[in-house]
DNA sequence: ATTATAATTCGCCAACTGGCAAATGTCAAT
DNA sequence: ATTGACATTTGCCAGTTGGCGAATTATAAT
């Protein structure tokens, strides 16, 4: 069996979509993709095809490419010419996130950056001691 | 059998090929797929998988995406030129929000949320009552 | 504790992918 | 026409995928 890349994408699958707040069910329903087949990929017993991982890219907020690209399918990006995000480095904001804060107001969104200062502020400090 | 987009996949892929002047065999070497089975996915007999798929793209001077879209296994981009994509509906992130948020580790945009939603759930609560 | 109910995992299996080797087709040179 | 050298197609089959229904496990609710 192939342990490189594809190694973790169930992990990574089944993280984003407890992160959702899915059940496997409704991931299911949304997805067009059973229940079983979508438990035993997250458990990393099936790969799933290009056909399935497309169908879960959605409901799960993921780019189609982005999850290509986790799954191994896609090298990881060239991407377009304009640049923008290097693919999966850490270094962008992950999707779950980007669909929760996209729900808010921009100056909750921005309240919420604020908080995340305060906290690093109080790490650093106390850090220090 | 499916006589959707993935229809002509092997007629491009074929014409392409020829294009390029290359034998089946010479492809199979570049691309290390079996010149059997590229002979199948040419005329239809086979659908190629991701892995298969994206071995072929460069041998054959398409970009992964764009086989990849050829194939129907990515939705066809809108793409962009200066633009952002526009994946999560509804309202956006605050372009500020984005860039601070990018420079933690998805570890800590996803704490960062999880506070939000505590937040949200203490508001309501006491919103009750 | 005891049901009731929803969620996940397991057993089974039809369908498909993709490699290998053999068969067939193509074409130039003799 | 025949041979030889490649190119393509076919037959076969091991390995995987992915769906369905049953069995099991987790979660409430009384």
């Amino acid at each position: 069996m192939d342990t490189s890349s594809r190694n973790n994408l169930g992990e990574v699958i089944r993280q984003q979509r407890v992160m959702t707040s899915l059940t496997l069910q409704e991931l299911s329903a949304k997805a067009g993709v059973s229940a079983s087949h979508l438990g035993r990929i997250e458990r990393g017993e099936r790969f799933p095809s290009a056909r399935i991982l497309r169908r879960i890219a959605q409901p799960l907020g993921f780019e189609e490419n982005e999850l290509f690209t986790l799954a191994g399918y896609l090298s990881a990006h060239p991407l377009s010419v304009g640049e923008e995000s290097p693919p999966y480095r850490g270094r962008r904001v992950d999707p779950y996130v980007a669909t929760v804060l996209s729900r808010e107001p921009v100056s909750v969104q921005r309240a919420v950056v604020g908080i995340l200062t305060i906290l690093k502020s109080i790490a650093e400090i106390s850090a220090k001691e």
